[in-house]
DNA sequence: TTGTACGCGTTATCAG
DNA sequence: CTGATAACGCGTACAA
């Protein structure tokens, strides 16, 4: 008995009116009577219509979804499901896209076959696409096929972004530190393909330059084990160490404990600044000072950027960071 | 000159056969001498031919897409931004999707308007649903309006279901903590209205029974400042308490924290299992000894199931957790 | 094995 | 302000 969902020709016959009618009143367009529009909205509840997405997406040649696109290894432990940072871009895209009848669909691609993937993903992209972890090369190829993009930090200079002061927010972890006295700074960065390890790193070598320390540092690829090994390796190379700037809060929680395994004490020996502000950074113990990264607000401002149609080329939005302290730096 | 995208219709003139011939082939269907496949995936290359998907959609009835629907408060501070819970999810449908064809599209409701967002999801579901965190009431209307549906964790009977073994995992816990020889065991319980809280609690009670220790417990609601609260609570109300069930690595990092708090160490003075498994276990000092719960296999489960269109009802499959032991019940 | 023709549910462009 | 009617791009019985 199951009779089939009402399409909009059922609404138009029970209103007496005819489709376009009733297609006009439902989007809210001009050119339709009070009348005629209570009639439709009355029919509409009582046959509990719903518009078809499907039917809808052809014909208007658009569908209200948002694409986020992800560059990530699918093998390695869940990359996706260890790092905060996901899903603190989720969550944002989700706040800004809430009542906007837009959905969200997630793209995870795998780096080895990256370019074809994207190539294909470009043409599926309606409302827009929000890319994360993206190089700057495949940025730009994506950007050729589909123009509805927002990159969630800086690719190349004509690909709409959103970034966060990556710089200043590294420059001032090591100016925190210095001002502790700490004269032996090292620091475990992210991977050099990642546009804001490379930020971070430019912060960090300016803010050593400026305090005269020496540069020792490591690269942790923004994992945990990653951040243990460095820290390792940064304090072999500098024993006398009383301070590290971990350029993520995920490898600052291998780096504490990679300090703490060697026998020394997170502050008193070294302190340690990390970066993003997840949640990681109070289950920590000591909790952990470190620079935080809006990621929500962020994310929410790629997706209201697409959804009010501003991606244009060289569009730019940047956000502010700030230096959050806790007991990773701080005696006492 | 920006010609628009080519069509069926243009893959078939350009191979010289009708657009039937062309449907067939591009979806491998019986029905076409290999002489014409092979002149129509020429054509589809030469043409980078793609498929509308809307197109398809519309004409199929089906769009190659699985909704993850949870629901949450998207006020509180991003509930899926810190739980690690929802990105594990998140990764392991996603595993089950690669190469599939299919996308996933995440779908955030709000526990108020819970019931109509419910509704009108369940008429958009295309491949399936999987459903995080829907209270059985809602699941079961959900159920109701759209077969095609996996709950993560049990709600009615009925419902297709991929569950852990909760009970069991709380039970092991408990039994762990007595094993090694506390006699004071509280527990920091989820909000009961969920139900791996509430089997995670049966596998408590059920074990202090056993072991006739008796029931010293708060409610933490999955939250870390709630585990913080219900910490001190148990604590205050058993001043000689020696060992803490926490029904979750989140509320477990409050727990920890709130017991630090007082004076006491971990696990020399109060011993401390968790629950997930999720990187929280191993970013707190001392690292958390945990039940380790397979989300990933699980969210994978449920996507394949869906995938297979296996979801029938009273549909169930029943993973099996795993205590880890780490540094939090571990002297020396 | 191949082609014809119709249907999928909307939107959008015209007349009226 | 309203109503025919033509796209939208593809899947699929049915016929050849």
């Amino acid at each position: 008995m199951a009779s089939r969902r009402p399409t909009i020709e059922d609404v138009a016959r029970e209103a007496g009116v005819s489709r376009a009618t009733t297609s006009r009143v439902i989007n809210n367009l001009p050119g339709a009577s009070d009348q005629v529009r209570d009639r439709v909205h009355r029919a509409v509840a009582d046959l509990g219509y719903q518009p078809n997405a499907a039917a809808r997406a052809l014909a208007s040649g658009r569908a209200p979804v948002i694409d986020l696109v992800v560059v990530a290894h699918e093998t390695k432990p869940s990359e996706l499901g260890v790092n905060p940072y996901f899903s603190r871009v989720l969550a944002g895209m989700l706040s800004a896209l809430d009542d906007t009848g837009t959905a969200m669909r997630v793209r995870l691609v795998a780096p080895s076959d990256a370019s074809d993937a994207l190539d294909r993903l470009a043409d599926g992209v309606t409302t827009g696409a929000v890319l994360v972890n993206v190089p700057p090369p495949m940025a730009t190829r994506f950007h050729r096929r589909c123009r509805r993009v927002v990159s969630l930090g800086g690719t190349a200079a004509h690909i709409p972004a959103v970034e966060a002061e990556n710089e200043t927010g590294a420059h001032a972890a090591v100016a925190h530190l210095y001002g502790l006295g700490r004269r032996h700074i090292a620091a475990v960065h992210g991977p050099d393909r990642n546009t804001c390890a490379a930020s971070r790193r430019v912060g960090h070598l300016d803010a050593i330059h400026d305090a005269g320390v020496p540069d020792v540092a490591a690269d942790g690829g923004f994992w945990r084990d990653g951040g243990y090994r460095a820290a390792t390796q940064v304090m072999a190379a500098d024993p006398t160490l009383d301070a590290l700037f971990v350029a993520c809060d995920l490898m600052a929680v291998g780096a504490i404990q990679a300090i703490v395994a060697t026998g020394r004490r997170v502050p008193d020996d070294v302190a340690v600044v990390g970066f993003d502000d997840s949640i990681l950074a109070v289950a920590t113990n000591p909790s952990l000072t470190t620079v935080r990264l809006p990621v929500e607000d962020m994310a929410a401002a790629a997706a209201r950027t697409l959804l009010n149609d501003d991606a244009k080329p060289y569009f730019r939005q940047i956000f502010p960071v700030d230096l959050v302290r806790r007991r990773s730096t701080s005696l006492g």
